[in-house]
DNA sequence: AACAGGTTCAACCGCCCCTGC
DNA sequence: CGCAGGGGCGGTTGAACCTGT
């Protein structure tokens, strides 16, 4: 593998100049002038001047992708960009780190983890090994997920059309993917580049079961109308986010229902997802930023929102249970998930929690979804829309991971 | 109006890898 | 096979812009 040529592109020219291509090459510089190097050109070129360059505010849906990619593949804005038409890894790059990454932190989110900042406190205990144990397979799986993107790319650049970013991938590379993830699954060592970048980067979080998690969650519900997620690609069924009951201290149950039910199945987390938008006293909608983040978060590592009160903000909490009721009640819901992932269960719905529900709470904006009676950021029918797109958006990315063969052995 | 502090983002830097010789 | 040059990439910088006082 390798990064396939800049003239690999159709219509350019690769090789050797000809004495006419100089005499051009010359005379613009001669004419214009321009007392630039190469490199600092082609910068120009990719990040600002190229025509199929989409400038100006990121949506909704590309911030949940960069999220959620960045979960997936960390630090690695090429392969994140190539989800993205339009967007430059330099463009996403930025945008990550100048609003992405403060929201996250604001949460209580650790932006290069995903994880609830004071998770790290169960590296202290037994859990830490099943962390690192995950780390290690996310690790084979971000590089996995760089080859995919790398054949999207390729794939873009034969068709020369740019479709919308993520079901591109599972339609018109599955094939060219299973391929190469064989080639990933067996030899590690063979993702030269990515994973050696990958050793002196935070290793990948532990997004993968995130993301299976998700597929449980969704898998019963939705997966029967998702055609290319559905067909049981996984080597593993999570069966029930139930997991989620495990909440210990590291993240705030949302919105009511998640230390009450004692039935979560995966038709009761939709439900969940779902209703976590329509919390009474929300209060004033605001305006796209900060404050959307806060009392998200948890608020044991952000004083900000104990000040702000979470109910305040819409966020129904119930009080939680203690982490040994909790365990006895997951014991009691059809057994499910060994420990690694039952801890990782947690932030899955966590935290995909905060983003639907924060995101949820920006759709309802007048000025994101055009609509001027979501005020309260009630059950609007845009917003029933908006929970079924953020289905089929997880759905997306959950193929992307599902459709790898290996599926992995390591699960 | 002026200033300070904060934010944004295009450009640059340096490393690593690939390609061509 | 080894080397040099060039490109891709992630991290960092700093000028321009914004906001609050």
């Amino acid at each position: 593998m390798g990064r396939s040529p800049c003239c690999d592109k159709v219509g350019l020219k690769k090789g050797p100049w000809t004495p006419e291509e100089d005499q051009k090459l010359l005379a613009y510089i001669e004419e214009h002038g321009l007392q630039r190097c190469g490199k600092s050109c082609r910068l120009r070129w990719t990040n600002y001047l190229r025509p199929d360059i989409k400038r100006g505010k990121f949506t909704l849906q590309e911030e949940q992708t960069i999220i959620q990619l960045h979960a997936l593949l960390g630090n690695r804005w090429s392969a994140i960009a190539t989800h993205l038409p339009k967007r430059t890894d330099n463009e996403i790059k930025n945008y990550w780190n100048t609003h992405l990454k403060k929201r996250l932190a604001k949460m209580g989110i650790d932006p290069v983890t995903h994880k609830p900042i004071n998770d790290a406190l169960l590296l202290s205990d037994g859990k830490s090994k099943n962390t690192a144990n995950l780390s290690h397979m996310a690790q084979w799986e971000s590089a996995r997920l760089e080859a995919e993107a790398r054949l999207v790319r390729e794939s873009k650049l034969l068709s020369g059309t740019f479709h919308h970013s993520l079901p591109l991938i599972t339609t018109s590379t599955t094939n060219t993917t299973t391929a190469t993830t064989m080639d990933l699954s067996a030899s590690p060592t063979s993702t030269s580049q990515s994973m050696n970048k990958s050793t002196h980067s935070p290793p990948p979080p532990l997004c993968l079961d995130i993301l299976k998690a998700w597929q449980g969650v969704w898998g019963g519900g939705a997966r029967a109308t998702d055609p290319v997620g559905g067909g049981g690609a996984t080597g593993v069924d999570l069966e029930s986010p139930t997991s989620t009951l495990s909440f210990s201290e590291n993240l705030v149950p949302l919105n009511g229902g998640i230390g009450e039910s004692s039935n979560m199945n995966s038709t009761s987390m939709i439900e969940f997802v779902e209703n976590s938008g329509v919390c009474e006293n929300n209060g004033p909608v605001k305006e796209e930023g900060e404050e959307d983040w806060k009392g998200f978060g948890n608020g044991n590592s952000n004083p900000e929102f104990s000040k702000h009160g979470i109910e305040d903000n819409g966020m129904c909490f119930t009080s939680g249970l203690n982490e040994h009721e909790m365990e006895n009640h997951n014991n009691n819901s059809n057994a499910w998930a060994p420990e690694s992932t039952r801890v990782n269960g947690n932030f899955i719905e966590g935290f995909t929690e905060l983003l639907l529900k924060n995101f949820g709470d920006r759709n309802a904006t007048p000025e994101e979804n055009g609509s001027g009676d979501s005020e309260n950021g009630g059950a609007s029918g845009g917003e029933s829309d908006y929970y079924e797109e953020n289905k089929n958006y997880w759905n997306s990315i959950l193929n992307l991971v599902n459709s790898s063969p290996s599926d992995s052995r390591m699960f």
